[in-house]
DNA sequence: TTAACAGGCCTTTTT
DNA sequence: GGCCTGTTAA
């Protein structure tokens, strides 16, 4: 008997099926973690393989720990050469040792979202570009789209042809190229695209990951981008030993850039591949799987496939509609309090599920109000808080000067007294002649316009240099904790006093211990511990992965976030037209957008183990205001049979149960959206202890916004845009959406309200 | 040069 | 509701 009897037989078989390339499609709750690791432990024992020569790729961070330790476990000896990581770090690492090769240098800054946005603002002093008419966040948008397919700055221009606006993209793009090369930069999409660059420009370079990495395995292949495909293709490309696997229904991120043909085109890009399906679940009970498959079936454009488990038939999926996210939360928080006081489950067992991260704040004050603990995961992460970006920045100019971004950021942090106009002053010079803005400081005595500011900056730079020289023989601890102390960081945040300066103090000190876990880890695994190792480990962890199982509290996360992981319990809220799917997506999406939302709800559902909590509420304040929601179309999908409403419901207007027999047979799915549940009638689930007395129904009536003035085809004046014609006017619940064709600023789609057009 | 305030604009989703 | 930008007063 041994390991490989416990699986089951398509399990074995891509287990056992070594050569050539595999395409594992693996359902929701398969075993799919089981199966790499299992293959990784017979490449090695039964094949001979040399662990030296396995990469093994996943998505997050966690990911890559847990599929670790599985194959340490498994594996034992000679486990901690495999390359088990992200494609991130995969790729970090090996840039770090050639993208010299790339004319780089290999002490490069990895930028994330927030350095993109100002070398953004950068770019725009540069060439003039009107913040009102290009955003930035839809400039970078294209950018990373661009990056993500493997589009230079010279093909976009190429392919922008006359077309003014994509020109001035092209343009920007060309120029934060620049900029980041300039500061020895590289954000995230670059790091896959420099890397597969680096493999098509040197095949050396690539011989020798070849070589190396003979087996490679890829985890959630649905959700990669054509330059991950490129990286993944290329590396195999000589030994063609991939395998890889997903799930065509579990992919979600198709807005950054995944491409699910990657997944359906497997065969074709790779002749005689063995297809292997697992199909048989082993997380979820009978009920939630199938309520899941019924969703699912929705979508049209998918392999079709269904799940199915020897689970146990367990409890119906449980839905609940509130008056508001109010006491939406409530009930989320007493059915957690409850289980736990009686024993039936801990808190760890819980996760609650969300569209959008915003939708966290009330489930935190309600948990924080009950005493719960809890763990919200990825609403701002750690790493993008101000104290730590700033102290962050001071590592980063001690590590690369070059990163001009990051010495600007903290020349005038804290306070010294140097305003925009010297850094105006200083930036010009640097432009001048060529030279880094650090650089520019150090010549401060060149520069005659800066006499006043001399004294300050000049004090500036010899406190870094102070600091490089410390760098050099201390560790990145003591380096941290100097900053800390010699800049006045921690004195000025000591004296402000306030709570806000109180919780940015206790920031600072976990960043300290995460400086020294990194040294311990750094040790145990007989690694150095260097500067630049530790803010490149900074920059690619996410919030997920400091999830400690070992404590007990509860979750809440987006749907995103919680893919891949698992759940005895899980509550999926804000079951609502507008807020799942979201209100894009209905409003102005694609079917494609509404498959991926639906996909979102197929892995919510999946996580989950033994229950499966539903919850929408009929209003809800949504920016500021309140909004007046159906309940989610996917909840109509779903087979009502197993669906239980709660059982406290107004007698008068005739129970739910009633009305729902009377169409008995019919799934949710079958009867119209809007009468499967009661949309119509405020006040009838009053089921659970929290619940408030209904207010009257007319206070839940919906104020359209006044019909615009003007009309399709009519000319309007927009104060910033100028004259246009209006294509459409869509009624949008609340307020009209308008869609305006501009003579100079192109196609807009605008609220009515916010727009105050004028029909001229 | 900076702090304080008003107004615009926004939201998916993340490595 | 909160973030960012631009304006103004000190």
């Amino acid at each position: 008997m041994s390991v490989y009897d416990n699986l089951n037989p398509p399990q074995k078989e891509a287990v056992l099926c070594t050569e050539g390339p595999l395409l594992i499609l693996a359902g929701a709750g398969s075993g799919k973690t089981r199966v790499l690791t299992h293959r990784i432990a017979y490449l090695i024992s039964e094949k001979g393989v040399n662990p030296w020569n396995i990469l093994a790729i996943t998505f997050t961070n966690k990911a890559a720990q847990e599929m670790r330790e599985r194959v340490n476990n498994l594996v034992g000896e000679g486990a901690e050469s495999i390359w088990v990581s992200t494609f991130h770090s995969a790729c970090v690492r090996i840039l770090r040792r050639h993208i010299d090769f790339l004319g780089y240098d290999n002490h490069f800054a990895i930028y994330d979202t927030d350095d993109q946005k100002n070398v953004m603002k950068e770019v725009y002093r540069k060439l003039e570009i009107d913040t009102k008419l290009f955003k930035e966040r839809a400039v970078l948008a294209e950018i990373s789209h661009a990056k993500e397919k493997l589009i230079s700055p010279a093909d976009m221009e190429k392919e922008a042809g006359r077309d003014r606006t994509a020109l001035v993209v092209a343009n920007a793009y060309r120029e934060y190229e620049q900029i980041l090369r300039k500061n020895n930069a590289l954000d995230f999409d670059d790091l896959i695209a420099r890397t597969a660059e680096l493999f098509e420009k040197h095949p050396q370079v690539l011989e020798y990951y070849q070589e190396r990495f003979r087996y490679i395995l890829v985890d959630e292949y649905q959700d990669t981008n054509y330059a991950q495909f490129r990286f993944v293709s290329l590396l195999a490309s000589k030994y063609r030993n991939l395998c890889v696997v997903g799930d065509d229904d579990q992919s979600i991120y198709r807005f950054r850039g995944a491409d699910i043909q990657n997944i359906l085109g497997f065969e074709h890009d790779f002749p005689d591949t063995r297809i292997i399906r697992l199909e048989q679940n082993y997380r979820s009970t009978k009920n939630i799987l199938q309520c899941a498959n019924m969703v699912i079936a929705n979508n049209e454009k998918r392999k079709t496939k269904t799940l199915w488990t020897e689970n146990e038939e367990g409890e119906k999926i449980h839905f609940r509609q509130f008056m508001n996210g109010f006491e939406e939360a409530e009930y989320v928080v007493g059915e957690v309090q409850a289980a736990v006081r009686t024993g039936e489950a801990k808190y760890k067992d819980y996760a609650v599920l969300y569209r959008t991260n915003a939708q966290s704040r009330m489930f935190e004050e309600k948990l924080l109000a009950a005493g719960i603990p809890y763990k919200i995961v990825g609403a701002v992460n750690f790493y993008a808080r101000r104290e730590i970006k700033d102290l962050l920045a001071y590592m980063r100019t001690v590590d690369n000067s070059v990163d001009d971004l990051s010495v600007r950021r903290i020349l005038n942090v804290p306070r010294r007294g140097i305003g925009d106009r010297t850094q105006e002053v200083l930036q010009d010079y640097a432009d001048e002649y060529g030279i880094s803005f650090y650089d520019a400081l150090c010549q401060i005595d060149e520069i005659p316009t800066l006499k006043r500011s001399a004294g300050k900056i000049g004090s500036f730079v010899s406190m870094i240099r102070m600091l490089k020289t410390k760098a050099e023989d201390c560790s990145v601890r003591e380096l941290l904790e100097e900053i800390i102390s010699v800049t006045g960081y921690r004195d000025e945040l000591e004296k402000e006093g306030t709570e806000e300066s109180e919780s940015r103090l206790e920031n600072i000190d976990e960043l300290i211990s995460t400086a020294q876990s990194f040294m311990d880890a750094a040790k145990e695994e007989g690694r150095e511990a260097t500067l630049s190792a530790f803010l490149e480990e900074i920059a690619l962890v996410s919030d997920i992965d400091t999830v400690d199982p070992g404590q007990d509290y509860m979750l809440l996360m987006t749907l995103h976030s919680a893919k891949g992981l698992e759940f005895p319990r899980v509550f999926m809220t804000g079951m609502e037209d507008g807020v799942f799917p979201g209100y894009g997506t209905i409003m102005s999406g694609t079917q494609a957008d509404m498959e991926e939302e639906r996909r979102l709800c197929y892995v919510g559902m999946t996580r989950a183990m033994k229950q499966l909590t539903l919850t929408a509420a009929r209003q809800r304040m949504i920016r500021g205001d309140v909004q007046f929601n159906k309940t989610s179309r996917f909840i109509h999908e779903m087979p009502r049979e197993i669906v239980d409403l709660g059982h406290t419901v107004r007698e008068t207007s005739g129970s739910v149960k009633e009305s729902m027999k009377a169409r008995s047979g019919l799934p949710f799915a079958s009867s119209k959206p809007s009468r499967g549940f009661s949309d119509t009638a405020p006040g009838i689930y009053r089921n659970n202890p929290y619940t408030h007395v209904p207010k009257p129904a007319k206070q839940f009536q919906v104020t359209a916004a006044a019909k615009p003035d003007y009309q399709e085809g009519d000319r309007v004046v927009h104060m910033k845009f100028g004259t246009g014609v209006v294509k459409s006017i869509v009624s949008g619940g609340r307020d009209y959406e308008v869609t305006v064709d501009f003579d100079r600023a192109g196609i807009k789609k605008m609220f009515a309200a916010f727009a105050k057009l004028k029909k001229i």
